[in-house]
This record gives structure tokens, sequence and C-alpha cells, in this order.
DNA sequence: CTCTTATCTTTACACTGTCAGGATTATGGG
DNA sequence: CCCATAATCCTGACAGTGTAAAGATAAGAG
């Protein structure tokens, strides 16, 4: 139980840890890697070696991101009564996490500092693109109803994220969730029925 | 013709240029204010006399900008052959902003740098709203459909400034346009046709 | 013309990201 | 076990950034 020992010994999850406290605190745009260190309790040119630069970093984030963007949308899916319910579902899921890490998602789909060729956040990210697919192909539909239902889900999210949408704001949870399903819905494939 | 008097003339334009040039060039997130200075010609605390800090340039810019946006929607708009055609029209309009000018767009609707309790920045975006309101509301669409077609819009614009959406990407101008058409087609009111 | 105000510059400071070099520890071959 | 090697972390330095204070210059009012 040494005071500080020269190695950390983790590090690198100390620093993913560091960095996802800094970035709820003052988003993408405040981020600083030296204050990142002062969190993990190190110099300021540690994290260099575990991630190179800065966007390094927040690429790891990105990457580790995702994976809980995916993670929240599984969850809201489970308990679907049908597979048009687990649609709209994914849809409150991707609203969810918006509002809940909004720093995150804003890395995640709307900054520029990661870098979108590293390998291990193009997996995390065709692995939530291949569930979205996945969705709507069991309702019988095609490339257009994809679109439709991810932008319409992105835009309520990021909307809600940044605030800008007054709307729903103001509403009860139990309306506003009643409103968002009902565009939701507008999305999904004509069902046969 | 003196080559640098010591009072600009009109700092206050040429730092809005400059800004929005910066902005195109270097993105929200690669901004710096002493850059800007730089391209006006300016010394590198010019530009706080007129506004404030760099978060004051970039709320003039916003405000610039989301009447800029608006422009776009409006020269769209011209030429519908009725009032669904023309609601499409402003969504393609959106789509068409966030692709000419990516970091305005960032900077408007995903940046939490300017002061949106600006009074000139309320304005300019409420006056979008409005816009927006109206187009849904001559449809007989009520909240729900402003929250549909705004979301939709919003989505498909961001993801496509943001290089998220492959399936478009790959797409000519017709089928593009014409996938975007069908989805926001979706979001409209239901006519009574 | 003079005083006041607005505009712009210079100087300074704290902070940031990144690089180079040195210190410390873990690891594996002998 | 011992030592060379590599991995890890720290210190120091540099250029660039935002912002504040104080001085220089010009414009305008009286």
């Amino acid at each position: 139980m040494t005071e500080k020992p020269y190695h950390h010994g983790d590090l690198r999850a100390a620093l993913l840890a560091a960095g996802e406290a800094e970035l709820t605190e003052k988003g993408v745009e405040g981020f600083s890697l030296r204050s990142v260190a002062k969190r993990a309790g190190v110099s300021h040119a540690a994290p260099s070696h575990h991630f190179g630069d800065t966007n390094g970093l927040l690429t790891a984030l990105a990457a580790e991101g995702f994976t809980r963007f995916q993670d929240t949308l599984d969850a809201r899916e489970v308990g679907a009564v049908d597979d048009r319910d687990r649609a709209v579902r994914a849809g409150l899921g991707y609203l969810e996490f918006a509002l809940a890490r909004p720093a995150l998602f804003r890395l995640i789909f709307s900054s520029a500092r990661p870098d979108f060729a590293s390998a291990e956040l193009i997996a995390a990210a065709n692995r939530a693109y291949d569930h979205l697919v996945g969705l709507v192909t069991v309702l019988g539909g095609g490339e257009t109803d994809v679109i439709a239902l991810w932008a319409t889900s992105h835009g309520i999210a990021d909307l809600c994220a940044g605030q800008k949408m007054r709307t729903l704001q103001g509403k009860s949870h139990q309306d506003r969730e009643a409103m968002i399903r009902a565009v939701l819905m507008r999305c999904l494939p004509l069902s046969d029925g």
C-alpha cells in the first residue's frame, strides 16, 4: 500500500475513467489532457504513452462510448411487445443516451477530434449500425426505412441534448414519450395489418 | 490609401468575415481568436473591444449564421408546387446548408460556446422556428408534426454533415434527393386527399 | 483647440498540447 | 539470481492560446 508507486498499474483504464469525467464536466470543447492527467494523479505527459496525443484519448473514449450507446439501446429494447415496439424503444434509448451523457454523445456524433478511421471505433460504430439495420429488416423495411428511423431518432436526440427543443422540454415524461413514440412510428415500414 | 491606419474603419465586419473563414477552415474545435485577428490584420487583442471574448465573437457568428441558414431554406422553398412540397423543400434546404457550411451548422446546433441567451441569437433562432411552425400549420399539423419534420430534417442534416451516413453518400444526387423526399413525406401531417 | 471617448497595440500571465530527455520499474534471457 | 532491455512515468522546455491591464492613437463633442 505504498502511497505513490512509480508505475500506476492500470493507468490506461484510469485515464479513460478520468477522461470520461472530464468530458461530462467540461464537454468536448473544454476537454483538457493536462486536466485529465491531474484527475488520474499522474504527470501531464503520462497519457502520451498510452494514447499518443489528445485525439488518441478522445478516440478511445469515443469507441468506449459507442458500445455504451448500444448498451443503452439494448436495455431499452428488452420487454418489447413486438418488433415494431422494439424499433420504437431503440429510438427512445437513443434519446436516453443523449440526455444521460450529452458530452459523450457529442463526441461520437458531432466532433471532428476522434479518429474515425480507427479500427476499434469503426467496429463499435458498425455494430450499432448493423443492429439498426436488423431492427428495420425484420419489419420488412429497406434502405429508406433505415434512414428514416435513424435520422429521426438522431434528430430528436441531438436537438434535445443541445436543449434546442423547448416544446419537448416543457412536457411531462409521459406526454413527451408518447409524442416521440408517435413520431417514431411514422418512420417504420408500413405494417401489413 | 495609407497602408495601415491605426483605426480599421469597420473592424467588426472584418472580424466577422475573418471569423467565418477561420470557422470553415478549422471548424469550431480548431477556432482561434488570435488567428482571426491575424486574418483581419489587427493585433490579437483588438477583437475584445467589439465582441468581448472568443465566445462573444462565436455568438455573433452564430446569429449571423442562423439567418443564412433560414435564407438557404427560403431559397429552396421558392418554386414549390404546393404546401407539402414546400415543407419537403425546407428539409432539403436544411441539408443543403449543413453540407455547404458544416462548421457554421455545428456552431449553431451542436456547440456550447455561443451564448444562446443572447438577444440577437434568440431572435434569429425564433425566426427560423416560427417559419417551421408556419410550414406545418398550413398543412393542418400540430406539435407532433412540427417535431417530426424538424427532427427528421435535422437528423439527416447532422448525420450527413458529420459524414456518418454512408448509405446516402454512395447514391447519386437524384437518388439521394428522392430518398430524402420520401423520408420527409412521412413527417408531414396526413393529407386529406 | 481641448477634453472625452472609442479604437487599437503592447505587454504580461496562466494555461494548453506536444516533444525531448532522464528517472524508475517491470520483464525475460542468461 | 543477475543483468540487459523494454515499458512506463516524470521533468523541463517550447510554441500557441485566451484574456486582462495599461499605454498609444484617432475621432468626435463642446
